[in-house]
DNA sequence: TCAGCGGGGGAAAATTTTATCCCTATTGGT
DNA sequence: ACCAATAGGGATAAAATTTTCCCCCGCTGA
């Protein structure tokens, strides 16, 4: 795995939430398994945008960070399930936060320059 | 300046967001406006963790994107002042709302892996 | 046997972001 | 003449993230 070079600074509360969502795609699929888009699978489909190993090393992430967890039944076919903790519950309200102020902003960005 | 060469995806809400607060120091630079830290040099000094160099590209980038606005005082010493706009203004819940949650949880990520 | 689905990961390349270094310019002070 | 403080940016290097490619395993069904 990659070793960070440059310590983390993690005095303000921004710090840590954007070492939580501030990935590509970490809020997105953390709203998506709240939704019930469990399956490694279906997150895959569904986030088709994101390369599935970026969707898997997040996943990865969040489940060491103790934002989500994985259930795994050893049923065949094989079958993971990932739920979120507490802890990526508490996070919620924060991307829904995020989220509503950038659809009521998504105008503006629309029309100003495509940075 | 640098060209992006991948599309960006701004079809929801969280995207947009990310893309005006995930950079590494732009939500503390917003804070810092916000509070009352207006020029360049003052912000070189309070966010001294980041390179001068890259507080200044951030700053670049909130203005084109119309979270911030300079005011340029010809005196001597040239004097330079960045303000919030309407827009600016709006994400402020939202950058307290992660500030607020990452405050609550730091305890969790103090012990939690060193990622 | 071979293709495909499920979940997953190594290695290297490409892309993006951040850091470092050093320069511009104006003006005041010594 | 020279250094300081102000605000800024080009070029390049380094670091970090994301993408691409191709592999693993267990099992099923044709």
């Amino acid at each position: 795995m990659y070793e960070k070079k440059i310590p983390e600074n993690l005095d303000c509360g921004i710090s840590i939430a954007i070492k939580v969502l501030g990935g590509k795609w970490k809020a997105w699929i953390i709203d998506k398994i709240n939704i019930g888009v469990r399956r490694p699978s279906e997150l895959h489909r569904d986030i088709y945008l994101a390369s599935p190993r970026v969707v898997n090393m997040h996943l990865k992430e969040l489940e060491d960070m103790g934002i989500i967890y994985k259930k795994t039944y050893h049923e065949i076919p094989l079958r993971v399930e990932y739920y979120l903790t507490a802890l990526g519950e508490s996070v919620l309200p924060v991307i829904a936060a995020m989220e509503k102020w950038g659809n009521e902003q998504r105008e503006h960005f629309d029309q100003a320059v495509s940075l």
